[in-house]
DNA sequence: TGACAATAGTTGTTATAAGGAATATCGTTG
DNA sequence: CAACGATATTCCTTATAACAACTATTGTCA
C-alpha cells in the first residue's frame, strides 16, 4: 500500500496536454476507485457486482443478460460468470425465457435490494467525501469535460 | 462490441452531483482506454505492459520491482508476474542485487526500447484523436480539476 | 419448408488488480 | 551477537475485462 500523493511523479517534459489529461484520468479514477471498493466490502460487493445490483434495482421486474451488459460501463463483460456469483449468494434470480429460449432474464431478490439499502446512504457519504470539495460548479463543469471528452472529433 | 454513446442512459434522478461525475469519469475512461488498448495491440501489448516499458524508458540503467510498483497508477499490481511476461518476450531483464539480495532490479532491453520507438507516434496520434477537440484551454482545465478532485477535504 | 444467417448466452483462456500468505534477506535492538 | 521486526519479492487465490470459440435458438430467404 503506497501513499499515491507523494510518490507521483511529475508528467514527462514530452507529454503531450492530451496524454497529461488521460493520465491524471487514470490517476484520480484509482483514487476514488479504491475508496469506493474500501466502502462496499463492507458487504463483500466488486464494484462491478454493486453496479449490476444498482442496474437490476432499476428494474425491479427483470431484464435480459445482453441489456445488463448493454447498461454496463465496459463492453464486453463477463456477464454470465457475473450473474453466476451473485446468483450464489441469493442477490439474484435468473431464468429462461419461454418466448426466446436464448434470452436470460435476471432479476434482484428482495435480499439483493436491502443489501444495496444499506449500502445507500455509506456510497452517498463516500461520494461526497471523494468529490464534495470541488463545489457544485466545478462538478458540473468536470461532467461536461469528461461529456465532451467522450464526444467523437466533430 | 456495442456502441456507447447511444445505449448510454441517463444518470438517475436520485443521483448526487458527486456520483455522476464519478459515473462520468468511468464512461470517459473507459472509452480511451479501449481505443488506446486496440493502439497497443498492433504490438501485442496490454496497457499495463505498455506503461512498465515506459517507466523502465525512463530510467535506463534500471529500476527495482518495488519501484515500479511505486510508479504504476494502480497501487497493488502484480509486478513479478508482468515482469514474468515481458521478460519473456525479452522486451526486460531481470538481476538481483548482489549488496541487497532482496531487491530485484529490472532493466528495459534495446528490443523494449525499440518496441516502445515504434508506438511513440500512434500514440501521441491516439491522444489527440481522443483528446485534441478539447483544445488546450479545456485540456488544462481538465487536467486541474482532475488533480483538485484527488487532494483531500480541507 | 429447409438452409443458413443472426442472435443470445456460455465456456475457455489470458492479463490484470488486489489481498493474503510465504520465503528470504536486511536492519535494529538489547 | 542473537532475536526479532522490517523489508522485498514471490506465490496463491479471486474477480474481472476481453477476446475467441462454441452451442442453442430464432429469423430470414429462396
Amino acid at each position: 500500500m503506497k501513499p499515491l500523493v507523494q510518490t507521483e511523479p511529475k508528467p514527462k517534459p514530452g507529454s503531450s496536454p492530451e496524454e497529461v489529461a488521460h493520465l491524471e484520468m487514470m490517476r484520480t479514477m484509482e483514487v476514488l476507485s479504491h475508496r469506493f471498493a474500501q466502502v462496499l466490502k463492507a458487504e463483500d460487493l466488486s464494484e462491478t457486482q454493486y453496479n449490476v445490483l444498482r442496474i437490476l434495482r432499476g428494474d425491479p421486474e427483470g431484464i435480459s443478460c445482453g441489456e445488463i451488459g448493454n447498461r454496463m460501463v465496459t463492453r464486453d463483460s463477463d456477464i454470465t460468470r457475473l450473474l453466476d456469483r451473485l446468483e450464489k449468494r441469493s442477490l439474484v434470480s435468473r431464468s429462461r425465457e419461454s418466448k426466446d429460449r436464448r434470452t436470460v432474464w435476471a432479476r434482484i431478490t428482495p435480499e439483493g435490494l436491502k443489501l444495496l439499502a444499506r449500502l445507500d446512504k455509506p456510497v452517498l457519504a463516500t461520494h461526497f467525501e471523494l468529490l464534495g470539495h470541488l463545489g457544485a460548479k466545478r462538478l458540473k463543469l468536470l461532467t461536461d469535460l469528461l461529456r465532451l471528452a467522450r464526444q467523437p472529433h466533430g
